[in-house]
DNA sequence: TTTAGATTAAACCTATAGGAATAATATGCT
DNA sequence: AGCATATTATTCCTATAGGTTTAATCTAAA
């Protein structure tokens, strides 16, 4: 399950996205406008702050803003940071790669085929998805049928 | 001046490279003989372990281990994580760029040249200090005198 | 002896508090 | 007008609480 921390930030980030134009914006409107922990959120923003992804502006009149353009910032990242390695096994992950001991033969295990295939997917939809394809879809209408469309 | 955080962190990995082959260690061993807060220090080896510094294992007889050899874990990376760019003004900063609007002659500025070579010295130094180095420079006696040996 | 469940030890996750640093703006003094 | 000082709004930093999940080991039943 992804973790309420991933969560915070991609919602966080996808509304940061909507605002880009707006200047700098604040911890408190993304805390109330998307019902998210004030303290909590705060930590968020600063750790994607630390990652480049976002920056601030200190003092009155500061805040946050993404630090590069929503098409460059890719749901994979943040989901890898904030949740941990796509892969549900450790074999097939590729950022934090480690054997299987209990699985004997790990070239052969189908398992692993099977985990692979499934992590490989995962982060292909991830890593095509941008803020900027977020924001498209939650702009349409349209249900998850026609996803395809966006990514 | 370098963060708590930033330097809890380098503390906490010195410690985990001088105990390398030892197994997993607690938390709680390196916060007590370090002297650092405990409850900060999980939040700060959770954030090493997302940066693929360290990784753990859960549950009885679990802890945290380096993820990769001591010479792989530079000092720059580190102090940019948990501190910020090493550039004293964005101007100069690899990973943080940003124009100075308030120097109109960005190209001829001088502050930014003298900054600029600042960060660079400091990049160099950090940059090739790895936690092996420090493990060498502490089980050493001399001063800094002698540094150059080590770097 | 195997298996199922209980206990325990550990990292992990969510959340919050309180104050420091920073920057803009307003205010008052010369 | 110009400068110093105070106020205010904001992020940033350090720290902590409390509960959840995971995994190893122990215990008891089948
Ligand atoms: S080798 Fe990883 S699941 Fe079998
Ligand atoms: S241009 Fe950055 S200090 Fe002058």
């Amino acid at each position: 399950m992804l973790s309420m921390r991933a969560k915070y930030a991609l919602k966080a980030l996808v509304y940061l996205a909507k605002a880009k134009d707006q200047g700098p914006v604040l911890i408190g409107d993304i805390a109330e406008s998307q019902k998210l922990p004030r303290k909590f959120l705060e930590q968020i923003l600063l750790e994607l702050k630390n990652l480049r992804v976002l920056k601030s502006r200190q003092g009155k009149g500061g805040g946050y803003l993404l630090a590069k353009p929503p098409a460059e910032i890719e749901m994979g990242h943040i989901v890898r940071v904030f949740n941990g390695p796509l892969a549900l096994v450790p074999c097939v992950s590729v950022t934090a790669f480690e054997k299987c001991e209990e699985c004997l033969d790990f070239a052969h295990c189908g398992i692993r085929r099977v985990m692979k295939k499934v992590r490989d997917v995962t982060a292909e939809i991830l890593d095509g998805t941008t803020l900027e394809t977020l924001v498209a879809i939650e702009a349409s209408e349209s249900d998850e049928a026609s996803l395809m469309y966006f990514i």
